[in-house]
DNA sequence: CATTCTTACGTACTGCGTAAGAATG
DNA sequence: CATTCTTACGCAGTACGTAAGAATG
């Protein structure tokens, strides 16, 4: 059942483009090669080489499977290396944020902890709530802060910070204002994938309105669906203090919806077993300089 | 050395909190799943679960291994899961990009395609170069857009623009306007880190002038890196057309630096054994809507 | 003393290597 | 006929299950 040694002769057989080669470098022989590479094949009832030819060359499946294997395999090479570096005090703080964070509050934080931290080397890592949660658990990052939607025992939180989000549109492409659940079911949403915490809030709450399939968007990125939003493609459940400027300028429309969408709240994330005073600093830092209205466009002007 | 076996086992001593309940977990016996947590322990030179207590705890090792297992297994199960889906020719369009493109033409992509694809759910996936091509392998994407910046005989590719970039800072952060390659690295660096096609060739402009180390933020966001040049924290090249607005308001300053970093070219691109007429006409969809230049916040402004 | 994990030991079987067979150009 | 992969077969060592031992509360 797909073991790391079939997948080694795959990746190899298809890199070195023959059994005898794979074997050398697995130093077995190419029968074993060969073996392993027919499990696969039956495991999945399809082959991965066109054996008709006479240099092996990969099928259509075996093409997905190499890239399958190749993925694998890094993946527990890089896992294996990061497991076997000793847990380096080095100066580098690698913070992940979620697409709204670094948009409005970010450089402010970074700025204020370059004030106490002066010689950090800073990395900030933008990404979805989900993989932010595993980049935590595979201790990729120190801290991370992401909307407040979940429960893991293995991560200790801290409330820094709560955002409202309204509904808006291009202004015009609804008629009306006053809006119900319905209403923007029937229209085209632009929402986050389900990787995203806030994403699948609206799949609750579009489910708890007995509606299960709308017409959609799916992006994993906010920005992508600002700008789609802007150009009158659907409507979106958006930040509303950040693009407050856009609403003024009349690009978009916020549009009153019932029943709301719960507003949501933002965390500081760390891994419970990892302890620092650096860390709790940081923490105490982003509590401080926690503030999600102003867009970077419009912070620190020169005068 | 490390097998799925093995890890299988950790996951599930930690998960259910006994040797006993996870081998009845994988239908084996206790005495077999303590000895593949015993051989992993053995491979790292390292405990993973605490025993002076009843109940198997993980240590702080374990927490690691821990996490490296279930990352491991769960994208083993999805990738199996990918390949035993048929071909399924569903009317579903996953398209890669950078955030530098979701930014500026997206919006005006997608709206094209969807008046050529009216049915068609659209999902685009913003994410840094590196990553688009692994899920292009993977066959997560039908198309990506990204810098024509590497090669692979596995993937096909159709240029489609370029990008001018630029150093930029905050007004007033340098002295002068006219710099060159150790002026900037005399500075505080904002880049994209080396998973981006972009953020690599930096590296090699500062290698190429002999410069090995420089103060950096090292980010995978270009918004982080464009709100934290507004911020003053540093320089940063960034793309000229979509960011004149700032350059115009003052917000950011335009540098002229010898010698300059090349251009890069953007391409579409798409796994090589994948034919269809649709990705064909996406690809020709995407030259035609292809521009750089406005970010959307100008865009399609209602009058 | 019940529960939980490790150790010991004999066994079964997986997976391997050698070598022969089939297919290809 | 040289090269490349598959099959056949016998062997070896891995990994397993049973059962006993050690540790814990």
């Amino acid at each position: 059942m797909m073991t790391f040694k079939q997948l080694e002769a795959i990746y190899w057989v298809a890199k070195l483009g023959g059994f005898s080669q794979a074997a050398q470098k697995l130093h077995t022989t190419q029968s074993a090669v060969s073996k392993r590479v027919l499990e696969l094949e039956a495991a999945f009832g399809t082959p991965m080489f066109d054996r008709t030819l006479r240099a092996s060359r990969l099928t259509e499946k075996g093409e997905e499977m190499f890239a399958i294997a190749q993925d694998l395999l890094d993946r527990r090479e890089a896992a294996i290396e990061r497991f076997a570096q000793v847990e380096q005090p080095e100066r580098r703080l690698r913070i992940g944020v979620t697409e709204l964070v670094a948009m409005t509050w970010l450089p402010r934080f970074v700025a204020a902890v370059h004030a106490r931290f002066p010689r950090t080397l800073f990395e900030p890592d933008v990404d979805d709530s989900f993989s932010l949660r595993s980049k935590l658990l595979l201790d990729e990052l120190d801290i991370a802060i992401l909307p407040d939607l979940f429960d893991d025992s293995r991560i200790a939180k801290t409330t820094v910070g709560k955002v409202r989000n309204i509904w808006m549109a291009k202004p015009g492409l609804l008629g009306r204002n006053h809006l119900n659940v319905h209403d923007i079911a029937a229209q085209r949403v632009l929402t986050q994938g389900g990787r995203s915490a806030t994403g699948s809030l609206y799949e609750e709450w579009f489910r708890d309105a007995g509606i299960s399939s709308t017409n959609r968007i799916v992006s994993n990125s906010l920005m992508a669906i600002i700008g789609m939003t802007v150009s009158g493609l659907g409507v979106a459940h958006l930040p509303q203090a950040c693009l407050q400027p856009m609403l003024d300028l009349g690009m978009l429309e916020g549009l009153q919806v019932f029943p709301p969408v719960p507003d949501v709240g933002f965390a500081v994330a760390r891994k419970s077993d990892r302890h620092s005073t650096v860390i709790d600093m940081l923490v105490e830092t982003a509590r401080e300089s926690c503030d999600f209205g102003q867009a970077f466009q419009a912070s620190e002007q020169p005068s």
